[in-house]
DNA sequence: CCGAAACCTGAACTGAGTACAAGTTCTTAC
DNA sequence: GTAAGAACTTGTACTCAGTTCAGGTTTCGG
């Protein structure tokens, strides 16, 4: 990694970190673009041409998490059933944010609007976890894909939108297993 | 309906229809909030006063449609099971979209990113339609509660994305009982 | 018909996001 | 090592969404 790529990266981390540190302070709302860069040492252009909006400084995946969370994506083993994959995938997932989450949920807590901005997070890997899907469905089936891919992303959001900062991580792991079983088995039956 | 009553619905229609005609006619981000004010007749402060933001006016419910829409909440019939009468109720609502949403569909092709706004749509009768599914399952088990609700909303969402303005209404009501019926039937199980 | 409440309006403000030109720092190829 | 050029930073200036508020107009109840 050269010099550049470095420094980049850490301007990335100093702005983030400032930014959630100025919010958590003092809340989402009150705390503006010019703030964030001005006590992070950058220019507000700067700021935007690392985050393209106030929305992304607090909920952007950390370039190196991200790269983690692709990588979990990678592994191609067919022999385990389509939900029971899945299910261990979304835990693997999870098992990346214990840092993370729990910020976002104090800032949630304050701007519950912002619930939409933190959904749309997933955006960024979206489309690999749908093609990952979509090899372990017969052919083609995009409508099937895509069910499958939102009822579990909903499962998954089910456990984290449950979780308390406060609870253990631990049940925040259990939870995911158990709504992505629920919703693998199907919610029509009767509560296993 | 007073005086009053009557001519507020009745601006409020003329901004909407005034906004979707410009809207489609230019596109989202080509329209300002201004224009959209000028040509409905009315001040930029008064748009305000009936929409909360932009977007709202391309995606807000008609009131009266809102109250159709609240009005199948009602319905307290428990003999059903649960995931059945989900089903029926989640169709039922669809039936009321068939103006609504081709034209949103067509902002959303322009604007991609208009979708995370037009999900939070549902966000209006969100509160009503857990209380709804929490009524019909065992005491207070909230976790569940949200599960079947987010499950069963993702589940429309995808036959209402599936769905292209120019395929007939029926197909859109057909995907919608069979994306609910699969989820419901459990998404880890073999295709019926 | 009169007073109160609801409504509309223009003006002025904050802050997000964009465009761009000019300056600075890193890279690479020689 | 250094020079050309790419990538990054910065200040300025702009557009537009969304808020506030004081003052005028319309509707409503009695």
């Amino acid at each position: 990694m050269g010099l550049r790529e470095r420094k980049k990266l850490a301007a990335w981390r100093t702005i983030r970190s400032t930014a959630l540190r100025l919010i958590s302070e003092r809340g989402f709302d009150a705390v503006s673009v010019e703030d964030i860069a001005a006590e992070a040492g950058v220019s507000r252009t700067t700021f935007f041409s690392y985050f393209p909006s106030k929305e992304a400084v607090a909920f952007d995946l950390d370039p190196e998490e991200l790269a983690q969370w692709r990588a979990l994506l990678e592994d191609d083993s067919r022999d385990v059933p389509l939900w029971e994959a899945l299910t261990d995938l979304f835990v693997d997932m999870a098992k990346l944010l214990p840092e993370w989450l729990p910020v976002q949920k104090r800032v949630i807590e304050q701007c519950p609007w912002l619930i939409h901005t933190a959904r749309g997070t997933c955006d960024s890997f979206a489309p690999d976890l749908k093609a990952w899907i979509a090899r372990r469905l017969p052919d083609g089936d995009d409508l099937r894909t895509t069910l499958v891919f939102n009822t579990a992303m909903a499962a998954f959001i089910t456990a984290v939108e449950a979780w308390e900062p406060d609870d253990s991580f631990d049940q925040l792991l259990d939870t995911v297993r158990d709504c992505l079983r629920w919703a693998g088995a199907g919610l029509g039956q009767p509560v296993s």
